[in-house]
Order: structure tokens, then sequence, then C-alpha cells
DNA sequence: CTATAACCGAGACGGTACGTCCAGTCTTTGG
DNA sequence: CCAAAGACTGGACGTACCGTCTCGGTTATAG
């Protein structure tokens, strides 16, 4: 969960009630994806948990910070990073597909704005988010662009950062701004300009 | 403002006072600007504008309502598209580094933030931001692009919904995630892969 | 009620709601007779009357302010001093057994053992509770006694405080110990030991 | 303490601990002494006793069974009884002046107020205060009124209890409400007053 | 010389009420 | 008829304690 490990006194007293922080992100889950952010009080969750709201208190500082631990609970396993030994285009366009596939079909996407819209006023949750989810989808993308630079399949010069977002900016941007769909023809073309915008140059 | 003349009876009585419309527009900007969309709310623009909660209320829906108006009236003068005959690629480096530069400077892109936040809870925002602001720079943006087909610096098959995104995405993610910052340099590389990524197949 | 003119600004804006107010001391007083100073919650009052909370913080400052309200309100046409031109002893006796009565008739005891009991935490009520009940009947019992002094009744060099305490003491001492029932001969016995410790020294 | 031998099985495992007794007892009287009744809580005495929660509950039923047991601990050697042979209107008047310079010297007072005020919503700690406190210095009182009459110093018509109230209640009448200060002189006049209320008829 | 029982500190648990803040509405007085 | 002032109902906030319940660990007596 949130904590990892306060050091110290870690034993003492009545230990934490595994079934009490399930009932927590699993209440807190289903009432994201059924109302959004909006009604998604920490009353609400204690209410629906069966939970006091001490509890909730005790091991999250704010309701985006519980929203981001149920998020990470229900989507980690969703997204398991498929890393085949295909080449390049092929791996870029099967992991965009597969991100843009939970946001739009899983109700993962409803989640995901809630939590970078909340994330615009509570910074730590913006940090969290960052680190938790964003940072750890990136580590595995910087990997796929740094091998295919090591087979000379983009630019050498390449950096990275901006490479990475130039493919996912415009998802996060359709996801948050609702502009245009996230759809599967969409995906396709972003890919294949992207590609071709971190080619090696022709010469 | 936000009422595009409500027809009817315009005319009888007290008419609405311009004064307390500019106060509470200025007082909104304020307050976005010293402390976010925490802080912001909708008692405190009247406290500081010396206007009645009610007077809000009757020209504006929701908070986000008076926000968008504050943001576009202090914003909109702020970026007159600087529509030169250069060629492709300084057109939209100059628009980008300019949009760029705005956010970073003016304190405007933590109102962008705010309101970008805001929308993913408040749909009539997100739809008036989107109609309002976004969709107003893209119209801008499509002429560049379209242009740019017609004297063939970029492909004529484009998507250009989806190009346009490629290029805007990747600055509004970091704006909204803050992984990156939002550098010169930043700019420069992502308008240079973009370019390529767009130009015509070399054949 | 409790706030007397503010003084200054007491004119615009909307004027307080006289039926909420009578709400809120009739279900204060309804649920004081009826769990006592347990259960008498501001929650559970603002629930029976129909009320927001914030409109009972706006005018009473703790729950103890509400009750004593609710009681004067209750209480006040109930003990109108009969000042008819008996002679002390009567006058002394009717009055210390139509207070008893009060107590212990109208189920009005319980509620000034409650406000009193709450009294010993909240120093505002104490004071209050000292003020609008305690004085108000001191004042009309400190005309009865200065009258016998006139009319030689009663010994002239008396500690009027004192004698008080000495007869109305021992009725809230009973009321808020319990050691003892609040019986007609209780007040019998006491009023008639009391006139003979304050007569006149018989040489 | 409260608890006097549960019967049963009161042998096998680990017996009470004194020590943490005491520290609860001293704890408790220290936190109502410094912050009265408010600010006197379970969690509080448990903290400054360095002692577990359950253990409190475990020997004592309510907050304001273990206020009495600490009172009691801490006042009993307080108040000896001085069962001298002086006549009746010394002794009175020097047990009264005792008890009240208790109630105003040795921050005792506020805690029996405190243990009042708290009796009034809590039964069985009013029984108790009763019980251990009030009756066990009636029977004392008595006494002294019985041998009066016997010696024919006061009426032997005289309801005893009637009696006790008139001198006593006056004490507690001032110490609970706290409308005239708790002097030597008002004792002084109250006794003077109480004692010529008692006497035998001249004839 | 172990069990076994009751104790102990610590502190997590489900709850209740607190007092505050703001939302959005309604009702005054006055321009 | 608009605007200011501000009272209204309502609901969530985050905090403080309540009284109960595990925890791991510590004495005592009983077998």
């Amino acid at each position: 969960m949130s904590d990892s490990a306060p050091a110290g006194r870690r034993d003492r007293g009545r230990t934490r009630d595994a079934a009490a922080t399930a009932a927590i992100l699993k209440a807190a889950m289903s009432l994201l994806v059924e109302k959004g952010l909006a009604g998604f009080t920490i009353e609400g969750i204690a209410a629906r948990a069966g939970v006091g709201k001490a509890t909730i208190y005790r091991w999250w500082p704010s309701r985006g910070a519980v929203a981001l631990d149920a998020f990470l609970d229900a989507v980690q396993p969703l997204v398991p990073y498929p890393e085949e030994d295909e080449d390049f285009a092929t791996r870029l366009r099967v992991q965009v597909t597969a991100l843009v596939r939970v946001f739009r079909d899983h109700e993962v996407g409803g989640v995901v704005r809630a939590l970078m819209g909340e994330a615009q006023t509570d910074p730590d949750l913006a940090a969290a988010f960052r680190d938790r989810w964003l940072e750890a989808r990136r580590t595995a993308g910087r990997a796929v662009f740094r091998e295919a630079q090591r087979t000379g399949q983009i630019r050498d010069d390449l950096e990275i950062e901006t490479a990475i977002d130039l493919v996912y900016g415009a998802v996060y941007f359709r996801l948050l701004a609702g502009h245009q769909p996230l759809s599967d023809e969409f995906v396709a073309d972003l890919v294949d300009y992207a590609i071709r915008g971190l080619a090696p140059t022709s010469t």
C-alpha cells in the first residue's frame, strides 16, 4: 500500500487489518468507476466498505492517495508489459495499443482522468502518480527505446524523454481533453508518424 | 462572457453591472494564480470582488465557468497567432514556443492545469474549455498544417487531428503530469521530431 | 435569544428565520426531556428541527447555550412570581413550593440538572445560567426578604444572600445530589427552620 | 478501589498491577485539577499514566468511576472528622469550615464540581458519589446532630436530613452555582442562622 | 517445570459527534 | 429589476474519543 515500512515501531499493538484495507480499496474503485471523482468521498468509501473514517485516515493522507492505491491495485495486473523480441515499430504499437485499450475498455480511463484531475490540486498525489504509475510505465518504455537505438532502428542522438512524450503525450491529451476519440486508427497513425520522426537520418 | 444574448426581455430594470463583472473576473484570476484550484471558491471570489454570491450565480453556472472566463479574459490577448509567411517548420516552432512560454511565464500554466483538472469533474466546463480555448487554437493550427500540405512540406494523406496532437499532446502532457520541464530545448526537439515524422515519404 | 443587538449593520441581508429558531428551541427542549444531557447533541437537534447545523452554530456558541435558551423559553411562563401581600412566612413558603413543584412535575428538574451539570464544564454557560435564571429568581426573592426586614419579620442585620442560599441551597442540593426527595414535607420543614433562623432576636 | 472481591476464581493468573492502578489514579487526579472535566478523557489518563486503555476499562466502568476513585483517594485523608466534645455550635462550625476550606484551598472544589456535573449524566456515578462521599460525610454529621438532640441543644422533633441539608445545601449550592464566594464569613453567618433555626422552641 | 490463565502496553478497529467550510438557494433592503 | 448582504439547508471535511478487540509479551498459580 501507500506506506512502505515506517521503520522502528512496527510490531507492538494490534496489527493492520488486511480485510479492511482490501474492502476500502475495493469500495474506492467501485465508487470511482460508478460516479467518477465527484461523489468520491471519504465518507462514501467508509460507508460502502463498512469501515470507520478514521481507519482510512490512519493509512492514507487524502482521498487522492486512496484513489491511486485503488487504481494501481486494480490496474497493475491489466498491463503486463509484453516484452517480446519483435522490431521496434511492432513493440511500440503493441504497447500503445494495449494502454489505449485499457483506458477505453476497462473503465480505467475515467479513473486516470480523475486521478490526474485531482493531482492538479494535490501535489502529493501528483508526485505519487508520477512515481508509481507514469514512471513505472516509462521505465519499461525507455528500455524499448534504448534497445531500438542499440539496433539502429531510431536515431542514437535522440532525446528519449521527449520521444516518449511524443507518443504518449498525444494519448493522454486525448484522454484528458476529450476533443477526439482514442480510436485504434488514431493509435496506428500516431505510432506511424512518431516512428518516422524518430528514424535515423536518411543519409 | 458566458451568456450570449438571452434574448427576449433584455431591457427593463437595472442593467447588468459591468464593474461587478470585471471585478469578479479579476478577483477570480487573482485567486487562481495565488492559490490554484484549491482555495478557489465562489465565496472567496465574491468576498474579494465585493460582490454577492448570487450575482455570480446569476451569470455563471459553476466555478469552472468563472475560471474559464477569467482565464480567457486574461490570456486571449497574450497569444495572438503570428500568421507570418515563413516555412512550415518555422511557423510551427514559433507557435509552439509562444504557447509554452505563455504557460511557463505568465502564471498561465497553473490556470490551464486548474481548468483541465476541474474539467475532469465538470462536463460542462470540459465542453466549454474545448470549444472556447482548444478549438480556437486548433482552428488556427489546422490552417497552418493545411497550408503546409498545399505546399508539399508535409504528407498530403496526413490525419491532421492526429498530427496536431502529436505536437501539442506532448506539451499538455508535460504541463499536466509535470514529469519533465517545459523547456525550450524540449520544444525544439519535439518540433524537430514531429516535422520529420510528418514529412512526405522520401521517395 | 442569546444575542442582544450586535449593533451597527443590523439590517441588510436576509433576516433571521423565526420559524427555524422556534423549531430549534422546541427540538432542543424535547430532546432534553426525552434523553437528558446525554443524547443531547447539536446534530440531533438539527436533525429533529429540520435545520442545518450551521444555523445553530450561527446563533449559539455551544450546546449549553441552546439548552439554556430552550429551558428559559419553556419555563419562564411557568414560574410567575406571585407577589401577594401575605406575611413573610407564607410568601416564602409559596415561592419555594412553586419552584419545587415545577422541578418535580414539569420534567423541568431534569433540565435544570442537565444545565447545571453542563455548566460545571462550560464557564460561559455557567455565567449565562447565573445571570438569566438564578439572578432573575433571586432579584424577586431579595425583594421579599427586604420587605420582611422592613416590616420587622426578620432580622435587619441579615446577610440576605446567605439567607437566600439557606433556603434555596437545600432545594438545589437535593435536586442535584438526589440523596433525598424534593417532597412537600421537606419544603415545609425547610421553610419552618429557615424562618426561625432568620427571625429577629427574641429580646 | 471500585471492585470488591468479584468472587469466584480469584487466584490463577497474573495479579492486578498495583503500580498501574496508582499511576492511573494519580494521572486522573492531576488531569482533573489541571483541565477540569473537559479534557478528562480515558485516552488522556492512559497516556499520562503510561498504561493501555484496556487496563482502565478492566477495572472501572466509566471515566466518572475513575474520577471518583481518584478523588476519594486524594481527599479522604484531608477531611478527618474532628470529633471533639465541644458544644453543638462549635462542632458544626468546625466541620463546615473544614469542608469549605478543603473545597476552596486544595483544588478539591473543582473536582467535586466535576464529579457532580458528570453525575447528572451518569446515574451509576451519581449513586457511587452519594454512597461513598456524601453518605460517608452525612453519617458523621448525623451523629453530631443526634448528640445535640440528646443534650437538648436542638429541637428533638427535628427532621435531621432536612436539617443537614439546611447547612450543607447552601455550601454545595455556592460551590456548584458560583454565584457567591465560599468565604469564611458566609460559613459563619450560615451556621449562625441554621443553629437559631434548629434551636428548641423558646417556650 | 511446564501449562494455563489473567494480566499488561500498545494501538487498530467501527462508530458518533464535533465544529468548520462551502455549495447553491432564498429573502431582505436599497439603488 | 438588479445588486449587496447575508441567512438558510445540506453535506463532506478532518479530528477527537469512545468502548472493543487483537497483538506480543509478562507474571503468577496449578498441576
